[in-house]
Parts: structure tokens; sequence; C-alpha cells
DNA sequence: CTGAAAGCGCTTACAG
DNA sequence: CTGAAAGCGCTTACAG
């Protein structure tokens, strides 16, 4: 029996071969695949010819290593289980897909060590760009470094002070957003539930919270900003430890849509109605939050639009290395859905 | 101004400027990277300094053009917005961190052409294996000539006829269980909804049905088996028509979880409280199944296991293509919650 | 319109 | 224990 492994290398077809079969040089082959116009017709169709009868696989890794560019991009971020991060990764491959190019895929589960080691394997894999969103501790220095080495967008999650592609909403602005619609309600005490760090994300999106509260003169509180793993089980934990305080929020400003699910189904076990008894606002507006019950009330961050749009921006600056960086801030608008709903005393 | 995309390029550091640093030849450089125990330990050293010192970033892609191992797989789904598929991923990038592999990523959208696509691209980027949750319509042929070039595993779907390495669970017996468990609480009208086509995964999971239903002599009927998207809003849609039938059924087997999950809230949109009213058994076990209100009853895949195993495999394989190809069936466990219970009447 | 030649950055027998 | 040399499969000025 012959030996598979070795069948396997010794078949590779090369552009030589794919040559030699079509009687004409490497070279000219070479152009023929790469859409040169100054190769004539009859010569290109003979080309193309042997190619397929050959089932020749062209070697992206053998011409990159010429030309420099892999058509490959890094995409890192911190959890895929997340579906902001799902819908992201989706908006980003259909942009990729339409310019050619793929990702080498990694999460980081936010943690720098995990970033570091992502960051090198796709830079020894010759990266084209890489978008990332940014781990926490991630220090300005490392990302000035990294778009030193290889173009860089930042998605989701900005660093203050370093001049960088970005592509993200304004947190703040939809956490005012947000406070207005539940104090509009009748809602005054509100909890801030999420997230586990101070990313600019949650930063933000916590002036905002804060400044809301200020402009009413509502109450503050230490005990009502929780912070949470970015999970359904953080929110679900987190809004039953809240409902035990003597004097308890009766609304609730999420971190993000996958919090305030979990806050949903808190709230359900511990035998309250969200949207009747308890008003709660998420942040992204993922697919599912419209579907369920109550309908989520959230801060729309259109992932998948972000993605393409990341996408887009990152393989400008490919292209254009040497252009000023850019800040694309989306819109974020709010969406009120049945989650909100006028202040009762549930106690 | 020093123009930058040139600075990029001319400041590649070499293997070459490594070993000039340290004194070596490019060859000995080479070793000490590769952890050949030949070399003296200070030699060994000064040669890791000098890549410490310079920023030496090894070069991938001209190491694998010698050596034809790129360390790089290719991973291809239908949907990452399904997070079966989403924690599936997961699973597979832990086992394959530990392995020093990395992935690059495509969705389908379960269309053949999108995969031929992938699979092209994937394969000029010389990855050293591929797995693959095959598209409706992939012939057993692709395959054959697929695995003929590249180690490759499958997952979740396999393909009648093919021998080929596959991970999954047991469909058929799940879907029974899941049956039984429905016809244990005195339910006797039971629908199957959803899936696009048919699937492997779905052929089997109907077929339990279907066996398990003739077994006790429940009613059958065309109408009571529905097709829809593999999201929310299928089964959303899709028990909202089984509801208007003259004689609908009060429970209901879903294809997955993702459609249980859209079955749930549009029970409770039609006024129907789902595990009460009506019972619901989905399919997975994704991390979000056990939070619902009510928890869904299901069949545990462990999607998260399942992905590691399919790595596993994957890199067995790699290093071992001529070993006969192995199907691992992982045990399809009935996880009983309380969107299953004792038939009433709701109408 | 086409071909000969150099080179991208590594690895790996082979020689010493 | 270390180095000189060939070669992986492409691209791209350059010459004709």
């Amino acid at each position: 029996m012959v030996n598979k492994a070795s069948d396997k290398l010794n078949m590779r077809i090369t552009l030589q071969d794919v040559a030699d079969d079509a009687g004409v040089s490497r070279s000219t082959a070479s152009l023929v695949l790469n859409n040169n116009s100054r190769i004539s017709d009859p010569t290109r169709e003979r080309v193309l010819n042997s190619v397929k009868r050959l089932g020749y696989i062209y070697n992206q890794k053998a011409a990159s290593l010429r030309t420099q560019r892999s058509n490959t991009i890094g995409l890192i971020i911190t959890d895929i289980t997340n579906p902001f991060y799902a819908e992201l990764i989706h908006g980003i491959e259909v942009e990729l897909k339409r310019n050619g190019y793929i990702a080498l895929l990694g999460s980081t589960a936010d943690l720098i060590e995990n970033q570091n080691d992502l960051l090198r394997i796709m830079q020894e894999r010759s990266v084209d760009g890489i978008i990332l969103v940014p781990a926490e501790n991630t220090t300005i220095d490392a990302i000035e470094h990294l778009k030193s080495d290889v173009s860089t967008v930042l998605v989701s999650r900005y660093l203050q002070g370093v001049q960088v592609d970005y592509v993200g909403i304004d947190n703040e602005l939809g956490a005012r957003r947000a406070m207005e619609a539940l104090i509009d309600k009748g809602h005054e005490r509100i909890a801030f539930i999420g997230g586990a760090h101070n990313s600019s994300a949650r930063q933000d999106r916590l002036m905002g919270y804060t400044s809301i509260l200020e402009k009413y003169t509502l109450p503050q509180s230490e005990q009502l900003i929780m912070s949470t793993p970015v999970t359904r089980s953080g929110g679900f934990k987190a809004v039953q430890s809240l409902l035990r305080m003597e004097n308890p929020p009766t609304a609730a400003l999420c971190y993000n849509d996958v919090v305030a699910f979990g806050v949903m189904l808190g709230l359900r076990q511990a035998g309250l109605e969200p949207g009747h008894d308890f008003s709660v606002v998420g942040f992204d507006d993922v697919e599912e939050a419209a579907l369920w019950s109550p309908s989520l009330t959230t801060i729309a961050a259109e992932p998948s639009k972000m993605g393409e749009e990341a996408a887009r921006l990152l393989l400008h600056r490919i292209q254009n290395p040497d252009e000023t960086e850019r800040q694309i801030i989306m819109p974020s608008t709010l969406v009120l859905r049945s989650s909100v709903n006028i202040r009762r005393t549930y106690i």
C-alpha cells in the first residue's frame, strides 16, 4: 500500500507543473493567475486549462513570502459565546469575504497573557492587520508597539491616549438615553449591573449612568453598582443579591444584553416579572433582545454593522498606512421595548 | 517624514540578523529556535538574547514553506450566531491553543458555494487540517476529495458512505429519550419543529421521533413536522402556526435549543406558558438552556467538549495520516428541566 | 508578449 | 558542536 502521507506531499502540484503542462514559463503562468493584462488571451486560456486539469492549488504562503501580503487578518475578541461578539465576528467575516480576506480567530477570556500569546502567534503568521477588542489591562505602550508592527483597529473598547483606528458607539450618550427612559417611567432607585472591570466601554456607560443621577439629583450608592462576569449567570446572581437589600432598586441599567438577560431570569426566579415589577435596560441589541418576553429595551450597537465597519476600516488602513487614524463612533439609539415600564412597588 | 509602509518592510528582522548579532550562523540560530538539543547552552543563551533585544518575530510562513506544516487549521461552521457553534468553536480553540495551533474561521450559512470558497481559501493557505460542519448538499465525492488533500474531521453532521473522522452525538437515541420523556408526562400529539433541510443530524433526530410515535402507536402527521430556519424566530413563527391547527399538539421536540427558545417565546406571545400549557424539548444544552424560565429540557450534546474532542481528533489525524478513521459518538443525555410537564388542555 | 534569474525567510541533511 | 548550501513555491523587475 502506498504511504498516504508522502503521497500528499509528493502530489503537490506547483506552478511549474502548470507552466510545463501549458508549455509556458513559470513567470507567464504566474502572471495569468494574477490577472495581468499583458498576457494574450490564448495563452491565458491554455494556462487556466492546465490549472483545472491538474487540480492546481495556489500556494498563498509562497506568494506572500515574496509579496509580503497574506490576505489574512487576525481577529481577537474576549468571548465568542457572548452573542454581541458572535454577531460582530459575523459582520467582520462578511466584509472580509467581499475583499478576498479571511481571519485567524482567537479569544482572550479578557486575559492579557492570552492576548499577548495570540498577538505573537498571529504576527508569526504575517497577518496583514489585526482587529482587536483589547483585553483588560492592555497598556497604551502595547497598542503603540503593535500598530507600529502591523495595521491595527480597535473595536468596542478604546484606550485613552493612543492614536489608533477605532470603531465603537457613544457609550456615555447611550447610557444617558437609557437612564432618561427609566426616569421617564418614574424610577428613582436605579442599579447599574455588570461588567467585570473598567474597560472604556464600562467606564463610559457608568459615567452616563452617574451623570443622569446627578442631573435629577437621584440617590447614588456604591451598593447599587455591581460588578459581575459578563454572562447571563453574572446578571442572574447580581439581581438576586440586589433584591435582598433593605431598600432595593426598581430598575437596572445593565452593562450589556447578556447581563440583562441574566437579570430578567433572576427576577423571575425571585418571583418578580421583568418589565412589570422591575424595569431592565440592556446594551447592544443583540438579535434575541427583540424576541424575549418581555422584549428587552436596549441601546442598539448594531454589532454586525460594527463588525463590517471595523473590517472596512482595517482594509483601508492596510492600503493607506500613512493616513491619519480614524475613530468611527456609531449612533447609540435607544430601542424602547416592554422590559421598561411604569414603576410599581413590588414589596 | 519617513514612509511608514516601507518602514515596516525594511524593519523586518530576520533570523540572519539574529545570527549576526549573536555571532553564529543562521543554521545555529534556527536550531536554537527549534529547541534542538545539540546546541550548547552558552550559544543558545546568546541567540535567545539577540532574539529578545532585536524584537525578532519568527516567520512561520517561511518556515512552513520548508517544513510543509503551518500549525494552522481551518474551521468551517454554518452559523456563528448559533450558540451551539459558538460553544463548539470555544472548545476547539482551547484544545488547539494547548498544542500551539490556531484556526482560520469561516461560516457557510449552510450554502455549498460558500463552503467551496472557504475550502479553497484555506487550502491556499496550507492549513494542516480542516474541521468541517458540512453544509447542505455536500457530496460524498467532495469529502473524499477533500480528505485526500488535507486531514479532515467532520463535526455534528455526518455523511453516509464516507470513511472519515467524525465527532457527534447519537441523534436518534437522543430524540427517542426526549420523546419518552414527553410521553411519560401524558403527551400524545407531539410536534417536531425546526431544521431547514435534511442534514444527518436532522434526519436522525426525526427518525428517533418517528420510531417512538410508532412504538406507542401515537398520531403521526406531516402537519406536525415543521421545517424552519435554525433560528429563534424560526421556532417563534412555527409554533404559532401550529397553534392555529384544529387539533394542535401539546408538546414539541425541537431540532435544537435555539429553535426551542423561539418556540417558548412564541408560546408566550400566544398567551400560553411554556412548561405549563405546552411542553418543549430542545437539543444541544447550550449554556443558556439552564437559565431560561422555564429552564429548558434538552439533550446534552456538550458542544464545548465536542469541540475539544474534534480538535484532538484532528491533531491526532495530522500526526497519523495512515490510521483508520474514527467516529466518536458522544453520549446524548436527557437533561430534564421545567419546560416539560404533565399534559393539560389549554384550549 | 514571454522567459531567465534573483530573492522572500526559513530548515535540514551533510560535512567538518 | 557549528556552518555552507540547497531548496520550499512563489513574484517581479529586467531583457529581449
